[in-house]
DNA sequence: CCAGTTGTTTTGAACGAATCAAAACAATGT
DNA sequence: ACATTGTTTTGATTCGTTCAAAACAACTGG
């Protein structure tokens, strides 16, 4: 083990070695600085997709409990910049990130739990929906999100229902 | 005239009558009751379509300057569940307001001056859209921004360059 | 046409999410 | 190892929005 390493380690970190590696490369692949906080983000993104810098914060800080919330803010901005992570801002809730970029796949949002799931786009890769008049637009992206009920909260409601009528 | 109707222009509205009587109509009849502020809100939304409380606050203050912005925030969100207004929250920008509601139609924006235009719905209409997965959810609605660069802004990059390059 | 009820607006404060700035610090290239 | 460059910490501040209580005004029924 190099000293580097070790001073991942000595700041807290449980990676296996293997992992830490992966994300230590993907992160130097982008061109930035590897940092234990950058390590610590990009491992909690991993396990959590589709999280708000709070939760992140919340995951980060137990493998690493110096770490600012501001430092988080700062890690998801350079990767949202250098393409490693993707940000995406449902109505009414908080900024959320996940790892999976470079396909342009879309959301569905449920409007009681508010869990998101990833959903493939239907007809071919980026950009998979043009407008019928783009007004002179010169259209880049095209964001879908879908929102509904998931599986849980329909069974859940369903049973609420059962309970309050009778 | 009658007394109702005298105290909104005390209060400083300078509506065309017929004007006011159908703005004041349309509220009345999504089961509000017509105030000052109300009406100054629906003008000001008609005239403006796709603008953040601030703008609205901005455009009802000039036809009557004790309006609160909180009353905006108020009414906005009273003519929200009465289904007389449209919210929209296009990532990174505050929240939009627009009277076209009960048709599904979607929306683009400039990522250079953050204009938003309409945009009709492709297919039919709510929801126009529908996920290849939708992974047990219970689809609701399908929300569609596109992103691009508008007209005026695609001239104005390209004199730009024009000047910067040589 | 007036009074009571109900709902709205004002006033003032507070909140969450995100950003800014400067100083302390740490990772890379030589 | 050292210098450079970029990152993180610390602390404060912004913006958009919401909350709460008291003052007030629109509708309804007498």
């Amino acid at each position: 083990m190099t000293a580097t390493e070790a001073s991942y380690d000595d700041a807290g970190l449980r990676l296996a070695a293997a992992d830490a590696s992966l994300l230590a490369d993907s992160i130097r692949s982008a061109g930035l600085k590897v940092t234990a906080p950058r390590l610590a983000v990009l491992r909690a993104l991993t396990d959590l997709p589709h999280s708000n810098a709070d939760a992140l914060f919340g995951a980060v800080r137990s493998d690493l409990p110096g770490t600012s919330l501001q430092a988080v803010y700062g890690v998801l901005a350079s990767f949202g910049t250098a393409g490693l992570v993707r940000k995406i801002e449902p109505a009414g809730s908080p900024a959320l990130f996940e790892r999976r970029v470079g396909d342009n796949h879309h959301h569905i949002v449920c409007t009681r739990c508010s869990v998101v799931h990833d959903v493939d786009c239907a007809v071919g890769h980026a950009p998979c929906l043009t407008p019928v008049d783009a007004l002179g637009f010169d259209v880049r992206a095209a964001e879908v999100i879908y929102w509904g009920l998931c599986a849980q909260c329909q069974l859940d409601i369903g049973s609420q229902a059962e309970t309050a009528a009778p």
